[in-house]
DNA sequence: ACCTGAACACCGTTCAAGT
DNA sequence: ACCTGAACACCGTTCAAGT
C-alpha cells in the first residue's frame, strides 16, 4: 500500500503498538487462553520470535494489556467524577458494571489470579491508580468512611463479577442495566 | 505396603479420587497454572496417558475440582444456616469470605473465567446449588427481597474477589477478620 | 536496532499395545 | 477394564544469524 518512511503499518517502528492492538481484539473475540504469542506474531504478520524484543514474556504481554486495561477503566470513572452527576456514588458504581461487562475478557484479565499483583510493581500501580478516583468519592469523611468506601466498593465489583460469570441471572425481558442501578443503589 | 486386594494404594481401583486428592494439594500450593496433567501424573505415580481413563482433559479435571470446591463450600453454608446464628445475614457473609480466603486457589478455580458455565451444566448446577442456602436466606421476602438478596451477595462476593486480588489493604496489625465483619454489617 | 529461521524443552492428547 | 509407551501437534522461549 504505501512505502512512505514513516507510515509503513508493521515491520518498521511501531510492533509493539501493533502487537497491543491486535491482542486487544484476540482477547476480546477469544479470550485470554486464546491469546498465543505464535496466533499474535501470525495476526500481525511477523515471526514468533518477533515478540520478544517488545515484551519478556507472554506474561509481560498479558500485564501490558492489563495496565492498558486500568488506564482505560481509570479514565472513564475520571470522566463520570468530573460530570458531577447527582449521586456520585450511583453512576461510578454504574460505569463500573458497564465498563465491566463492555470489556468483559479485559476486566477479567485485569483481576486475573495468573497476573499476581504481588509480583508486577506495575500491575499494582495501574490498579491502585484507577482505583483512586472511587477512593477520593468516599475517601472525604475519613472517620467511618472507610468501611462504607469499601462496601461499596465491595458490593459493585462482586456485581460486576457476577454478572460476568453469568451467576445473577437476567430474567426474560429485564432491562440489566435497570437492574445494575436497583442494586447499586439498594441502601 | 499392602497388597491385599481392594486397599493398594493406586495403580488399582480408586486413580479418579487419588489424582482429584493430589490435584487439590498441588492446586493450593501451585495455583491452577502450576497443575499440569503430566505432573499430576508424576504425583500420582502413574503414566501421563492414565489420568484420560478418568478425566476427558484437563478442563474436565478442573471442573471436577471446582465442583468439589463447590460442594464443600455449600457445606459450610448449610453448616453456618443450621447453626441458627443471631445474624444470618451476618454469620453466612463471613463464612464465605473466610471460605475463600481459607481456599484461595479452589476459590478462584470455582470463578475461573477458563471454565465457562455457560458451556459445562455440572458446573453451573453445582454452583446453584451451593448458592441456594444462600437464596433461600434472603429469598423469603420475594417483593423487595431480590434486590437486597443480590446486593448483600455481589457486597461479600465482591469482598472476598479483592480481598484475594490483594486490592483492599490491610493495615499494620488489622484484624482482617474484625474488618470482613465491619464491611459485611456495614448497611 | 530489530527481525528471521531453526531449534529446544515441554505440554495436552491420542492410540496401539500390554496386563 | 485399566494402564503403559511412544508418538503427534503445538506452544513458549532461546539464540545464532541476517538486514
Amino acid at each position: 500500500m504505501s512505502t512512505s518512511p514513516g507510515n509503513s503499518p508493521y515491520h518498521h517502528g511501531n510492533l509493539r503498538q501493533a502487537l497491543l492492538e491486535a491482542a486487544l481484539v484476540i482477547l476480546e473475540q477469544q479470550g485470554e487462553a486464546g491469546l498465543g504469542l505464535r496466533d499474535l506474531a501470525r495476526a500481525v504478520g511477523v515471526s514468533p520470535a518477533a515478540p520478544y524484543r517488545h515484551f519478556d514474556s507472554r506474561a509481560a504481554l498479558l500485564e501490558a494489556l492489563a495496565v492498558t486495561g486500568f488506564q482505560r477503566f481509570a479514565a472513564r470513572m475520571e470522566a463520570v467524577a468530573a460530570s458531577q452527576p447527582d449521586d456520585p456514588m450511583a453512576a461510578m458504581g454504574k460505569t463500573y458494571v458497564v465498563f465491566a461487562l463492555q470489556n468483559a475478557n479485559l476486566f477479567r484479565l485485569m483481576f486475573s489470579p495468573q497476573l499476581k499483583k504481588d509480583s508486577r510493581p506495575g500491575l499494582r500501580m495501574a490498579a491502585d491508580a484507577a482505583f483512586d478516583t472511587l477512593r477520593h468519592l468516599v475517601g472525604g469523611d475519613v472517620k467511618k468512611g472507610r468501611i462504607k468506601a469499601l462496601a461499596a466498593w465491595a458490593k459493585v465489583h462482586g456485581l460486576a463479577v457476577l454478572l460476568l460469570d453469568g451467576q445473577i441471572a437476567i430474567r426474560a425481558g429485564e432491562d440489566t442495566e435497570a437492574l445494575i442501578e436497583e442494586i447499586i443503589s439498594s441502601l
